[in-house]
DNA sequence: GATAGTTTCATACAACTGTTTGAATAGCAA
DNA sequence: TTGCTATTCAAACAGTTGTATGAAACTATC
């Protein structure tokens, strides 16, 4: 009901501020001010700070489930309910690298808000991520009916390091981009997706084709 | 000189205080509270809060540095001043991980800081952060001399992703047991280090030599 | 034991935070 | 119009934060 100008000027502009400068260093007035608003529209459209963090978290989040979740679902009735290991992984991996990395300038507020958010985790939104786990559940299962021959726990595991893998590509993108003096080309996300796939396919496939995985031959 | 008593009980308290409720929610009086000293202590010995800060994780972060330089020199040395990959990765994140993980109740409290400087990055802490790339290119240097044939590019990919896997790993390490409903053992460390040792391996090998002898296994 | 330098302490300060309040205004139904 | 509700606004509130001050207590040297 009436206008919800002031609440999606405060959603807009705090997005933008916590996307350039982080959650650490942006006050309330400072997005009041960014959004041309008064002090208290926050507290009235939002009920607090948090929940103005939380509100921008969870609508960017389920965006990107819902596009894996889509991806995951097509690729699966392609394959009459199985599909490639890789095509799952690139569904894991692939909305969350393509709306985070790219060339900066058309990077969108919502992708560098959202790596943000992964860099520098806040109160509200950890609390929002730990219900991520559901989520995570279909993609294991989904795995699972891939590779019927893998352990629970080496699914596990590849999921786990393709989710390393994408999340601190995206985190540390500066740092990889000076330590190989520009050689690692971020900009080119299809080629980061195929080496995060990859990478993680081979993880999850290793020792299948050749003898046993040397994962147990160290130490002890 | 005199008496360093109040200096080091504070830097004790403050890494116990950061290490367990994290750097947002400690305040410079919970410090002095738990050490026992005067507010003003605090900004007498270090300076301000920041560099406080800035001690404690310069002062953990070289003694990792120092560890891991120690194994990548003595296995380089051993090798002719040519390492197996599979050693210098452990020299890589070995020290990191095994300071990490393990069982809670013998984590030390070092350990638990290191933790939380990871996940929630402070200003004081990213500002030291950065300059590891120095650090970094060490190890850069020695996969390149233990792979010749491989491209830059394909190194600090290499790298990128044996980092990846260890401190998601780390700071996830929570969530993987909750989702893995505990099948997945963060306790057995050298467990977890062979597993992110061999996925890196063969994230830097694929597709040059099918026959790569896992030959030689870390010393320790 | 007086002196000079260091360290502690209680206290105050100044700035900033998110939130609340209550009056003013706008929008709209009757 | 008259009411009624929804929204805006300026101002104040209450709390916390890191830091500074200046006197007191210590410590070691002569």
């Amino acid at each position: 009901m009436a206008s919800d100008h002031t609440r999606s000027a405060i959603l807009a502009a705090a997005e933008r501020l916590y996307a350039d400068r982080g959650f650490g260093d942006v006050t309330l007035r400072d997005i009041v001010a960014e959004a041309n608003v008064n002090l208290a529209a926050v507290n009235y459209h939002f009920g607090s700070k948090d929940e103005l963090i939380a509100e921008l978290f969870v609508s960017r989040s389920i965006a990107t489930n819902r596009e894996r979740l889509r991806e995951l679902k097509a690729a699966e009735e392609e394959g009459g309910g199985r599909a490639p290991i890789e095509v799952i992984l690139r569904a894991l991996v692939g909305p969350t690298l393509r709306g985070c990395l790219g060339p900066e300038n058309q990077r969108s507020t919502a992708a560098r808000f959202m790596i943000r958010a992964s860099i520098e985790s806040v109160p509200p939104i950890r609390r929002i991520k730990n219900r991520e786990i559901d989520h995570l559940r279909k993609f294991a299962g989904a795995m699972r009916r891939s590779l019927p021959d893998r352990s629970d726990v080496d699914i596990y595991w590849g999921l786990n390091f393709a989710l390393a893998m994408a999340h601190h590509t995206i985190r540390e993108s500066e740092r990889l981009t000076k330590l190989s003096e520009g050689k690692c080309d971020l900009d080119d996300v299809e080629d980061v997706v195929a080496r995060v796939v990859s990478v993680a396919t081979m993880a999850l496939t290793a020792g299948k084709v050749e003898a046993k995985a040397p994962a147990r031959l160290a130490a002890r």
